[in-house]
DNA sequence: AGCACGCCGACT
DNA sequence: GTCGGCGTGCTC
């Protein structure tokens, strides 16, 4: 008799505890660190996360698990310290933190979900029911319904009482499902010549013979491609079962910028800070754990000694993680990385489908990739062995969560790396103080990258005060002459020209005319932004909309003036000033693709980029 | 978070 | 008596 196996479970409710479950022998060997399993908890049957194995359980009750629903483990088994360092760090419940830390649209949830019976359609038919009773039971008979889509139809004008008591007389019966979650591996259906059969050419029609002939010839094919050289999916289907040709399962790598990246065919020589900064973190790399702050100044090179360590971490046999604040940025580095290193690299965010980034999450998994690109939560990916952790633009206050589970990306990664025994570089051109002064305390190690690349001069700045302009109407107030004079000289020397507005819009601020009060949203106190692209008013908090002809909501006969600048105002007045110059806008309203950088980087002609690029 | 239990007032 | 509203406590 084999000692019976407990493992400790976390489960995703607002209980700050794990609970222990025994392994029956039929899943001994499948129930893994990093599993979902399926457990009793109280009355519920809930999903749960397998933390760690036990001997000896807390209490004398242990239930069984009722089954184990991933294949591969989720997580591997260093995340769990980690784990359970955030949910005491950060005051959050364990089973909680493991969920914010997965890809979503795996969470598998169990719904009571109340089922119409036979009697219940009798019941129906006699017509002499109570109204709110038969009311559920038509919506019922249109299909079964989990018990909260049915308080959420009626508005929660059903009581649970009503229910219950439905069930009570057998008119529905109540069942607990699962609902599973979206995000499987993508699998597409191939199709390719059986090796195994005989085959006779004449024992198929001409058409038939086409379709074996293309098959052998490609080897593999995908049924869509098949579908799409012209044959129909009942020929398909025919010589499939004439035996000729068997189908296959293809898992599907979603590529989610799906375009090929030629390889770097040169290593820029690095200056001599860039070789000092590369050289000691190097020989730091699976030394043990160290935090260095990479103090490197815009445009000194930061991006080649991410490279080039991760590189070292690579040869080393680890595995690096980089984590970029804007999504925007993570394309850029994306594919400089990809240049480099080709396509043993996986990318997180938020912006992938529930598909995209479950996919990349199992490429991590199966170590198909080994370096991770990704935004904050790319922190909480899959890898083991790390080497290194670098954080770029450190001071980036999009690093921090602020809502649910609070945690701070940068502090997370140096706490991964310490309990990794990896190396953590933070890299920023503006250090924030707590790391500058772990740096000056010697706790974290500063390096610094004092010189621009090429010894290119630092840019010139020049502070216009806009005080000057205080009498000026329309663009004047905004476009300086200094300002103008530097636009037309860029345009004449077919230079580029980047403008930053932290407004969005058009007009940032609609005043009556007759009240003198400014139009703010009706939910949120601030004022509202008119927006040319809509012609509409919007609130940028909620969304909230009006349209363009709107009176004043305080005197109700005022009308507005649209006062204050925005992005698409000087995005006009810009077209105005310099008819010939191409102007692009960026901002959140153009920004929503997933690669907004790319025309940036790709075009040298007289571009315009009138942006607020970092914040929302 | 669910879900039970239990107590109490408002109805048949 | 019975129904249902809500406060309290538990979940391996
Ligand atoms: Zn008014
Ligand atoms: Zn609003």
């Amino acid at each position: 008799m084999n000692a019976p196996i407990y493992i400790n479970v976390a489960i995703a409710v607002p209980i700050d505890q794990t609970y222990t479950y025994q392994v029956p022998e039929t899943f001994k060997d499948s129930c893994f660190t990093g599993v979902r399993v399926m457990v009793p908890f109280g009355r519920q049957t809930l999903s749960g996360y397998c933390l760690e194995f036990t001997d000896d359980p807390p209490v004398d009750k242990i239930k069984c698990i009722f089954d184990v629903l991933d294949e591969t483990p989720l997580f591997y088994p260093d995340m769990v310290p980690l784990f359970k360092w955030m949910a005491r760090y950060y005051c959050f419940p364990i089973g909680q933190v493991v969920k914010s830390c997965l890809p979503d649209g795996l969470s598998v949830i169990t719904a009571n979900t109340a089922k119409i019976t036979p009697a219940g359609r009798k019941k129906l038919l006699s017509e002499n029911m109570n109204p709110v009773e038969q009311k559920v039971l038509q919506y019922l008979d249109k299909g079964q319904q989990p018990l909260k889509n049915i308080q959420k139809h009626f508005k929660n004008k059903v009581p649970m009482s009503c229910i219950r008591r439905l069930e009570r007389h057998l008119y529905v019966q109540i069942e607990k499902k699962e609902i599973r979650g979206a995000a499987a591996p993508k699998c597409i259906q191939y199709a390719r010549f059986n090796p195994g059969c005989q085959f006779k050419p004449d024992s198929v029609t001409s058409r038939q013979q086409e379709l074996i002939q293309m098959i052998r010839h490609a080897g593999e094919i995908s049924v869509a491609d098949i579908r799409k050289q012209g044959f129909s999916s009942q020929i398909l289907k025919t010589v499939h079962q004439k035996g000729f040709l068997e189908f296959f399962d293809k898992e599907l790598y979603r590529d989610p910028f799906g375009e090929t990246i030629p390889p770097d065919t040169y290593l820029p020589i690095p200056t001599k800070h860039q070789a000092t900064a590369i050289q000691t973190i190097e020989n730091r790399i699976g030394q043990g754990f160290q935090v260095y702050l990479l103090y490197g100044v815009t445009g000194s090179g930061k991006t080649e000694v991410y490279m080039r360590i991760t590189n070292a971490a690579i040869s080393k046999s680890r595995t690096a993680l980089i984590l970029v604040p804007e999504i925007a940025l993570i394309t850029q580095v994306e594919r400089q990385f990809r240049a480099r290193f080709g396509d043993c690299i996986a990318v997180l965010h938020s912006r992938l489908s529930n598909g995209e980034r479950f996919d990349q999450w199992m490429r991590i998994v199966r170590k198909q990739a080994t370096i991770v690109i990704g935004a904050r939560s790319a922190i909480f990916a899959p890898l083991e062995n790390i080497g290194i952790i670098i954080v770029d633009e450190e001071h980036d206050a999009s690093y921090k969560q602020s809502t649910q589970f609070r945690y701070h990306g940068r502090d997370v990664a140096a706490m991964r790396g310490k309990m990794a025994d990896a190396v953590v570089v933070l890299g920023s051109a503006t250090p924030s103080i707590q790391n500058y002064y772990h740096g000056m305390q010697h706790k974290y190690q500063i390096l610094q990258l004092p010189n621009r690349i090429h010894n290119r001069p630092m840019p010139v700045i020049q502070v216009v005060d806009l005080k000057q302009n205080v009498g000026m109407r329309g663009m004047r107030r905004i476009i300086t002459p200094e300002l103008e004079h530097a636009l037309k000289k860029n345009y004449e020397n077919n230079q580029q020209s980047l403008l930053f507005l932290n407004r969005r819009g058009f007009a940032t601020l609609p005043v009556c005319v007759q009240c003198g009060e400014t139009m703010m949203c009706k939910n949120c106190d601030i004022a509202m932004i008119f927006h040319k692209n809509i012609h509409a008013y919007k609130c940028h908090y909620c969304g909230f909309t009006r349209p363009h002809n709107t009176q004043c909501p305080n005197c109700a006969t005022g009308e507005l003036k649209k006062l204050g600048y925005g992005t698409q105002r000087l995005e006009q007045d810009v077209s105005a000033l310099i008819p010939d110059a191409r102007v692009t806008r960026l901002d959140q309203d153009t920004t929503q693709k997933k690669d907004p950088l790319s025309t940036y980087s790709k075009n040298c002609g007289i571009i315009k980029l009138i942006s607020w690029l970092a914040r929302k």
